[in-house]
DNA sequence: CATGAATGAGACTTCATTCAT
DNA sequence: AATGAATGAAGTCTCATTCAT
């Protein structure tokens, strides 16, 4: 029942002209403009060519399917997300655990902040792709990340460090959907920002183990 | 754009005669039988009315259109989700903040947990009717539920019952949808679930104040 | 291709009690009252029966299919319709040419004009029932009544009588189909209906021949 | 609930290429013919499709729905019949009242005289789409131009040329009418014919006011 | 390569009619 | 006799996809 990645999800060709790559973002763009002004359910190949400025045709040369064309787009935007996480991850080697923590957090809350409705209508291709294999890979991508920051933090390790990223992302993620895909007041949503903090905090000191104390010869 | 449940949405006809209760069940459980084995895209009124064992012309005489269906179907999983975690609340009322959070928190958990895919696929519907209201309502009543809840503990109290209980079903909700909409080997489900619990107290824990010393006579 | 009066068309029962004949009323008012709120198009037996306040099942009783009760309507109609007239030409026996044309006419204006609608709706029906040969039928009986009227004038008398009441009934007929069809102010259709009557004596004028002068022994 | 002839009316596409206006034509003409060899009732899209050698679809990327189909059907029936009479009466312009009546008049049988069917159809077209602002603009350039016609006679003048125009129009148009939907014999029609004739020279002589005799010295 | 007209399977919905209660 | 729930054929319309130009 799930769609396989494979030959129907796959692009049909890779844009070497500099010509292609230009249609190609405009049939990208022209897809989110629609998915954002019609909805998941109004999405069609005509509209987006219409949007893009192409013709179905042209579409169809570069997608050899309608679903390889919501797949690519959703791809494209997991990876510019993953790469933005794992980037704002790296930066925080090293540091203290909870300040290291509250850093990546915000950065991922930054992003999502941007373009909550894009989120939500990607959401709906998911689904209705059962893409849940390309998620997936992208959650991983975002727990490595995590993990490692967490493992690299300078005041304290973690008993099981992929775990407590597992967790943290979860319910990060998890909580800016909900947050999202509500039509929430400004202050409750900066209030509830703060409160994913507080708990973020909590959890990271209830899971990290102060450095050994190396010192103990007595053990 | 946005589906308001008036007028479209609302059903056509009350069941008065036995029958017709019947029919409408059938209907449900149909509905919720297509969702699962065919998932939301290929859910169509007549493979649903086939499968509820009814024609089309039947299910159309209880359902103005299938908008009005499957918004039906999930009021109905919604309130009935709600009465749950409302009477769950209630029970805890007046115990030990960690206790009653653990205890609702598990609660959830627990109902969610026998039916993984029809929460998946019940997003689908709400993505696609865009009934982000009918949502709403449902976490509204999570939400007055847990705060009343947490008001009444017999260990301390809140500073903003409702701001931590907002949050609190957020993280929690999330989560579990992350939780789901994954394929994740029951190992690390219930570690998570584990991760998750340990979270929820710490967030507890970091905003209870405890029980004001007013009385103490030392005072 | 057209609908032949025979086997699908006769009513079902005839009504021998008095709560059928009333049942049998309340349908035909049904059926006139949703011709003329929901039009032709929107006129099925459901709602018809609701309005007419008894159940699909019994309308069904008493017409074998929704084409004989919409044929029953229309042949209630014509049937008071052309009574009527029948009865307004009677009365107008061995009077002058012009004057009897004019009250029948007139007489014919007047019962149009209390129903604009219901003629216009009517015949809607004749359309899909491809009733013409109910109307045809009712045509007759006016072009009869019209021309035994014309042959008993008491000032003179017409070379073809049957064929100046063809054309005079198929004149003001058509001519008052016109202005109900259309939306027109009052003092327009009032005027046209001056012109119409001025147009009918000019014509019976001209196709009336003074009697005889028998007593012209100069001749 | 009548239909404006806006938004849902209006055709959808211009046929830019000269395939397309192949099409569309192909589509007018099938409508036509189904109109006529199955009828009003039995006019349905796929039919109409089929006759027309194309597919639904095609039809569909033209009319955006089977309603703004008919419409452009009736349409584009009214303006011919229209640019018709609009040229037959400016042709008499200026010749004796009788004369360009008659003539006028004839020129209209004539039309009509050759596609009776067409004629009957087309007005169950009217009927279901409530089309009646259509036919009332067509009803009004005709009496326009017979009213110019009339306004130009050589031989008089009228008071109220455009009540006249309106009267003629409606009583032939109507006679007509009544004359096609019935399925007379032709001997009967053409006597029909006659009197139609005998009865609108009656009417134009009883309208029309000699010229004055303003030179009258005498006066 | 691009275009956009054409295709047709398939989805949604209505409604005349039947029949168990 | 009356009821109204159930039926399912048939109609309208959409949209992913192809292919001649």
């Amino acid at each position: 029942m799930k769609t396989s990645p494979s030959a129907v999800l796959s692009r049909r060709k890779c844009p070497r002209q500099a010509r292609s790559a230009v249609t190609v973002d405009a049939i990208f763009e022209g897809t989110l403009q629609v998915l954002l002004r019609a909805g998941s359910t109004r999405l069609n190949t005509t509209r987006v060519a219409e949007r893009a400025g192409v013709s179905v045709g042209t579409l169809y040369q570069y997608f050899p399917n309608k679903q390889s064309l919501l797949y690519a787009v959703l791809e494209r935007y997991l990876d510019r997300l993953m790469d933005m996480l794992e980037a704002a991850c790296r930066r925080q080697h090293g540091r203290p655990a909870q300040e290291m923590t509250e850093a990546a957090v915000r950065a991922y809350l930054q992003v999502k902040a941007d373009e909550p409705e894009i989120s939500r209508a990607l959401y709906a291709i998911v689904t209705e792709l059962d893409a849940y294999r390309l998620v997936e890979a992208a959650i991983q991508r975002a727990e490595r990340a995590l993990a490692a920051m967490l493992s690299s933090a300078g005041d304290g390790d973690f008993a099981d460090p992929h775990a407590v990223a597992r967790l943290l992302f979860a319910a990060v993620h998890g909580t800016l959907r909900m947050l999202y895909e509500r039509d929430l007041p400004p202050v409750i949503g900066s209030d509830m920002e703060n409160q994913l903090m507080t708990m973020c905090r909590a959890y990271i000191a209830a899971a990290l183990r102060p450095p050994q104390a190396a010192a103990s010869p007595a053990g």
